[in-house]
This record gives C-alpha cells, sequence and structure tokens, in this order.
DNA sequence: TAGATTGTTAATCGATTAACAATC
DNA sequence: TAGATTGTTAATCGATTAACAATC
C-alpha cells in the first residue's frame, strides 16, 4: 500500500485514538461533529485535528463539519483495520495468555492463528481455541499459514534471537511485550514496543512532582 | 517534590529507556559509556542524550563520559523508583491478575496493598499474597490504608464513576488500563493512560505500509 | 600537555496553533 | 443570502541536532 508515505508517526499515532472516540459518539447516537466540539471532548486543537485528518484527505464539509459514522469509517480504512494479518503469538504464560484473550485481534487488523510456547505444561492447552504448539513446530508452521505478524510475550534474553529468526521465516511486523527494546534493526519490519514498566515509572515520576 | 517542573514531558518518558539501558550495561560489567557509545546502542544522537540527562544535572565528565553506575543511580532518583506510593489495583479480572503478578511494583515506586472487584467468583481469591476484596470494602479501606495510586483494570464504562470516587478518595495517580480516556480533568491528579489497542492499530498502520 | 568528551549555546527542523479565504 | 465551519497557508512554538568552548 503505502499510501501515506509521508505522513508523520505523530499523526498516525493519533489516529487509534480519534477511532475510538468516534465509536463513542456513534454509540451515543451522535452523527455529527464540528472540529470544535470533537476538540474540546479530546482535549485537542481544532486546528490540529482538522490538520491531522487532512494529511489524508477531506473528509469534513464547510460549513457543517463532520459526518461521525463517515470519518470513523475512513480511520479504520487508513489504519487498515479490515486487513485480517494472519498472526502468531509466542510466549503463552500469563501475559500472553491474557493479551491472546483479551485484546480483540480481528477488530484491530489482525488474526490470530497460531499460539507457541516452550513450557511442556503450558503446550497442548487450548487459549482462544488455539492448540498451544511446542516452538519446535515454529518453523514449519510458518512455511506452511505464512503468518506476517508476531506478538512476542517471552523474557528479554530470548527475544533477539527469535525475531532474527521470524524475520527470516517471513515475519514483518512485531508487537514487542518482551523487556528486550527491539530497535530498527531490520529493514521493512514494521515494529511497535509495548514498555509497560516504563509507563509505570513515568506515573512515579509524575507522581513524585504531585505528591510530598 | 516537584524538584523539576520545568523539564518537558517528552524528556521525562525517555528516562525510563536509559534506566532500563543502563541497567543492561551493568548486568554486562559496562561501567564507563560516553554519550556517543550509548547513543549507538538506544538509536538516539548524543547530543540529545546530552541535552536529557543536563536537565537533571551535569552527571558526566568531560575526557571520560559517565559512570554507568551513577548514571542509572541518579535516573532512578529522578524517576523517584525508591518510592512505595500504597496502590491499589481495581478489577482482579484476566488483565488485572496478571498485571498484579508480573509488573514489578516494588522496583518501580509503587507497593501494592490492595485488590478489588466485583464479581464474587474472584472476591477471596489470593493475587500476590493479597486476598482479592469487594468494592463495597474499598471506600473504608482507602480510609484506613490511604493509597495514594490505583492501577484501573475495568470495563470503560465502569471508569468514570469509579475514577471520580477514588480522587474523592485521595488517589493521586491512575494507571489507567481500562478503554476509557480518563483525560487530565482533576487537576493534581497523576495519569498514565495504556491503551494496548492504539498501539496495536499502529503497528497495523506501519504493516499496511510494508506489506502488498 | 594532548586527547577526549562533556555541558551549553546557537541553528535547524518539525509539529502545533492561529488566521482566513473558500465554500457548503 | 448569512452563518458556520472547513481546508490550507502562515506564524509560533518546542524539540532535536550541530557546534564548540570548557575542562577533565
Amino acid at each position: 500500500m503505502a499510501r501515506y508515505g509521508d505522513v508523520s508517526i505523530s499523526v498516525i499515532k493519533r489516529m487509534p485514538r480519534y477511532y475510538r472516540f468516534l465509536g463513542n459518539l456513534m454509540e451515543k447516537g451522535v452523527h455529527r461533529i464540528s472540529s470544535r466540539e470533537l476538540a474540546h471532548i479530546m482535549n485537542l486543537t481544532a486546528s490540529q485535528i482538522r490538520q491531522d485528518l487532512n494529511c489524508f484527505g477531506g473528509f469534513g464539509q464547510q460549513g457543517y463539519g463532520y459526518n461521525v459514522d463517515a470519518l470513523h469509517h475512513e480511520i479504520g480504512k487508513i489504519l487498515g483495520l479490515r486487513s485480517e494479518y494472519r498472526t502468531i503469538l509466542i510466549g503463552a504464560g500469563n501475559l500472553g495468555k491474557t493479551i491472546a484473550q483479551q485484546i480483540p485481534f480481528e477488530h484491530s487488523g489482525f488474526s490470530l492463528i497460531g499460539v507457541f510456547d516452550l513450557k511442556e505444561d503450558i503446550v497442548g492447552s487450548t487459549i482462544r481455541g488455539l492448540e498451544v504448539q511446542p516452538i519446535s513446530e515454529l518453523e514449519s508452521f510458518c512455511r506452511k499459514k505464512r503468518p506476517v505478524a508476531a506478538v512476542l510475550c517471552i523474557p528479554r534474553e530470548a527475544a533477539q534471537e527469535l525475531a532474527d529468526k521470524l524475520v527470516e521465516l517471513g515475519i514483518k511486523g512485531f508487537w514487542n511485550f518482551s523487556h528486550y527494546d527491539l530497535s530498527v534493526e531490520y529493514a521493512n519490519v514494521a515494529l511497535e514496543n509495548v514498555h509497560l514498566v516504563d509507563s509505570l515509572m513515568t506515573l512515579c515520576y509524575k507522581l513524585s512532582e504531585i505528591v510530598e
């Protein structure tokens, strides 16, 4: 696709939030909104909203504002949420299992097709209708089913080596929950690092500014 | 405290990542590093590292670089990681339970002292050595134990009302995993929203630029 | 002392906000 | 037509990078 290659990552990252708020408005039965009203709800400026949206096209109408349903739909298209990127999850421990069960992959452009783990006591159990497979099956599975994305819920030590292997096997996108920073080491591989502890430490700092 | 009130949030948010990389270097037995080397490892510029650190003080030495252990320690102090902010977690379902079990609260400036849930089948079970209490106990618990932070692992619909109540009860910081955006609606309350689905959708966009 | 590397100021770059003409 | 609100250009603001004098 690469249709909007020039749009900055700061803008992209705001898109899911717009999508979320527009979805909420739809639920409430709101069908029309101005950048001014939306800005108020989302705690942004109207200017920023109009700038952001106009990176992708003119979705509004002068004198009227934006159609909530249409805009929601457009942002979904921009993000590619109707894709079904074949996805595997590796590491079905505590966190991995929760992610597999709780995240609405299907509404976010992904389709979870395989779960893998190393531990014998986990292998064979069923998560979200998928039987957990041993890591030894990973390679043949990938050659057969050709997943394009991988969710990493594994310990830090294992992350880099596994990522290298997965890139070889054709994985083009990582959702990384391991404590390891998969920096941009591969060309043409998409990456989202989720560092929950970083977020908690940031909260600690903010809190320390308020308390005492 | 409010010692560094003028430092921008962009800088603050990079601090946990510095902390993490410095910790890794310590493990490897590296005791000295220049901004140039660190920049290389972290995929930043040396300038940015020096600028970031100098927001808080001159931790380096000309001609030498930075002492890894000392810098790690300093950043821990800046973030306030040796605090023990009394913290409660609300919503001990799948996600809440995992968070309670997996997150190293004690190394991030927090101390988990209570877990609450609404559901009868969850109440009474033990998570991380804490007995899950019914929501009805929340108020008296807060008055007695005076927690300052709350982790919210509850459904979107419940978030706003509960947050209001918790602010009344003296909570000064929220780590919010609910799908609801607790925007900055309270004065003097610290907030970190974690929106996993937003991250996944961003990955979807990035992936769509690469694949096809 | 010479070499290395910081701390810090200045220059550049990018992102946000303001303003307004276009237009529904 | 008059009022409202967008799309878009220009102005401002903040963050990142470059440069270099200070100094270990």
